[in-house]
Parts: structure tokens; sequence; C-alpha cells
DNA sequence: TTAGCCGGCTGAACACCGTTCACTCACGGG
DNA sequence: CCCGTGAGTGAACGGTGTTCAGCCGGCTAA
């Protein structure tokens, strides 16, 4: 008996339009203008109908954040490896950048905007975030092998360090902040290089990272909830 | 006749309250749940009232930028000078930082926000903006002067870098993107302290700022650029 | 084959939002 | 004193996210 095959699949169907049509709005428009009548329109279907595929509209938004890491994690990965480790790193970071400017949506939406909760509240849920973090702290760690960096150089604290420093002039350059003509990318690249000879000379960090291995806090609140139904 | 001049008085008390409303209200709630009829409501007059004071929202929102950058200076002056160049500049860095802890919403609002066009594009005329960045300008030559920082270094490009770097760490927290119990605050520290250090260390750089003296009218060409990105 | 149920979907509504506009009416100028 | 001006209003327009009663077609059970 198909039929219940058959009726899953047609609701999973119309769960990836909905996706689909409101990742082609937010990417085409923005997120400020994606609307649920919109994204309706689109798929022809009621906007109520909407409603029995995600719970709000925040939860569409926080689909397409998650897509959004699975995305930037691509970019970084489709760095071809470069043999010496302090290189690999900084291609690596330069695609996070790149990533910022190429998905100036999807970037803002994953690390800077306020008004989707649930990207805030879920954020240690992001699973490929986890895993992107670990594979930069292997490269991190690398270096240090190498003698690019101290070798009491935490990698955490080193990847924080090089993702915040980062994330500056990205937003920066996606929130238009600076001044017609000026050079984002020089601006991202001077940041980088930088940020790296800072860490090469050894600076005393006090920066104390939270991880799986190194739970650093009792807050850690057990969340959960976000029922995207089956 | 002191007609003209009560009338006018008048008028520009119940500007001054649209704007003291706006401001509470943004501040108490965060810019999203600010809406005209909120801030009629608290100031007694209809909704259509506000729009014979401000041609539209985003104006409102304008005026609290503009108010921000003065609040940011009086932030960044209220630091007591001293007598170490290097660390006097740390100062008002960590000042900046502290602004964004501070006063979150509008340093969203001045730094991050991308809803109201008019202040991206406007950004070149915060008259108080240029004059906090010809400060610190100033107080960056004082450290090459001193000798911690190279002679070669361009006070403004090293600004920009500073600037770009410490937004990092301050969007990441005002935004809720660290896990709970990491100290932003030292991360921030971190990416101070590394930052200056790869400024001192030399590093080559390659950003071309703009200002009134050296305006970028031709894009600014980078020169052998080197290409991570492909 | 048919009766009945189940659930996906709709239309209408609610409570908001920014903004516009015809209108009122108190006030000041002539 | 009368009239014009302009500040302020209420109502409306078109939009938003969201809810809910009810419809109806397809599936299941008899």
């Amino acid at each position: 008996m198909g039929i219940k095959e058959r009726q899953d699949r047609e609701k999973q169907a119309v769960h990836e339009s909905i996706l689909t049509a409101a990742r082609d709005l937010f990417v085409a428009e923005g997120y400020a203008h994606v609307s649920i009548r919109k994204i309706a329109e689109r798929i022809e279907y009621s906007p109520a109908a909407i409603y029995s595929y995600f719970p709000s509209k925040d939860d569409i938004f926080f689909a397409l954040a998650a897509e959004g890491f699975g995305r930037l994690d691509e970019a970084i990965s489709a760095v071809p490896p470069h043999p010496d480790p302090l290189t690999d790193l900084r291609g690596g970071w330069w695609a996070y950048y790149q990533f910022s400017k190429d998905q100036p949506e999807f970037f803002h939406l994953m690390f800077v905007d306020r008004s989707v909760p649930a990207i805030t509240e879920q954020w240690q849920g992001f699973d490929l975030l986890q895993q992107m973090m670990t594979k930069v702290a292997a490269r991190i760690q690398r270096v240090i092998d190498g003698g690019g960096f101290p070798a009491a150089l935490d990698p955490q604290v080193a990847l924080h360090v090089l993702w915040a420093a980062l994330t500056g002039p990205a937003v920066l350059g996606c929130t238009c902040r600076l001044a017609p003509g000026e050079d984002c990318d020089a601006l991202a690249r001077d940041v980088l290089d930088t940020t790296i000879a800072g860490l090469a000379a050894g600076t005393r960090l006090t920066f104390a990272p939270c991880d799986a291995q190194r739970p650093c806090s009792t807050l850690a609140s057990p969340t959960g909830v976000v029922s995207h139904e089956g």
C-alpha cells in the first residue's frame, strides 16, 4: 500500500516548494521583502496552508539559515588544500569572507540578523557550524605544528579571534558601512593578514572557548522544542 | 512679536518629544518594536501628526542614528587620556566596543542595520563619524611617532583595520552569536590585542582609505591581488 | 459499492503595520 | 471681526503575520 508513501512524498514536495519559494524571494529581494503571502502566491497555495508546514514564518528562515551553513561549508570545502598550512588556513577564512559577499542574505541571516530568535536560541544546535569549527581548529593546529603559530596558542581561541575579526569587514561590507569606492576586499585581506600576524606574534589571549569537549557554563539551556513536524 | 517664536518653540518641542518617545521605545524594546502608532500614543497625538514632523519612519531612525554618533563620541571622549600612546589608543577602541554593549540598539542601528537606507546612503554625511575618525587617526599617529607602530603604517589604514576587526566581536556579541557563557569581552580584548600586535608587526597592508583629503574617485585598484578565492 | 471520517486547504477575519488624504477648527494677521 | 492658514484628526488603503471554522475530496472500513 503506497498511498501513505505517496501522500508523504506530496507533503514533502510542498514543504520543499515553500522553502524554494522563500529562498528565491529571499535571495532576490532580501529578508525584509519575503512575506507569507508572497510565498503562498508563488507556490499557488493560500497563505494559511503554509502554517500546516511551518509553525511560523521564523521557522522558514530558521530552515534557510540551516541550509546556509551547508552552503558555507561547501564554499569553504571547495577551496583546494594548500601544502603550506598557513596559506591553507588563510584560504579557508578568505572563503568565509567571500561567502559574505556571494551570499549576503544568507550571511546576514546566519551571522547578523536578530529578527529570528530561533537562530540565536538554537545556535549551538547547528551541527554543520560545529563541524566547520572543528575542521578550522584542525587547520589551525596544523599551523601550530608547523611552527607558524606559537605552540601555546589554543586553536579554539585562535579560531574565535579569526572568526570575530573577519566578521567585522564582512558585516561592514554587506551593510554598506564603507565609503563608496573603498575596497572591502582589501580591508578584509588586511584584517585577515593582521590578525594572523598578531596570532603569530604570540599575543597573550584570554578568551575561554566552549565546545562539546569543554562545556563552559551551567547556562547550557536544554532548548529543543522545535518540531518541524513529520 | 514673539508669537512666531513661541510657535516655533512648540513645534520644536513636539519634534523633540517624537524623538524622545522613539528613543525610549527603541532602547527599551528594540528597533523592531517601535511603531509610528506607539510613538503617537506616547506623545498623545494621532499617528498622522508625526508625518508633519518627519517625512517617514526611516527619518526618525536616521535622526536617532545621528544622535548615536554623538553618544559614541561622548563615550570615547570620556576615556581619560593615557600617557602611553598605545594604551591610549587601546582605551579608545575599548570604549567603541563597550558602546556596542551599553547601547546595543544604537550600535546596531549605526553600524549593522540595513533597514534604514538613509543611514548607508548618507554615511559620509555623519560629521561626527568623520570627526571621530580624524581623532582616532591622530591617536594612531602618536603611536607611530612613539615607535609603537611602524613608520610606514598609514594611520587611515590602521584605523580601518582596527575598526573592522573590533566590529566583529561587537556584532557577534550584540547579535548573540557566541555560545552562552562565552565571554564576549574576552574575545573583543583578544581581537583588539591581536590586531594591535599584527599592526605592530608591520604586516603589508593593501587597503586604500577615502577621506576628504584623499577622495578615492577611481575605484581603488588592488595591486597584485592574491587569488585564494579563484 | 457506499457511508463516513479525516485532514489538507481555503476564505474570512483579527490585530497590527506605514502612510495618505480630505477635512476640521482654533489661532493669528489684516 | 473675518478670513486664511496650517496643525491635527479620523478614516481609509494596502500591506503584514496569524488563526479558525468549515468545506470537500480522497481514503478506509463495512
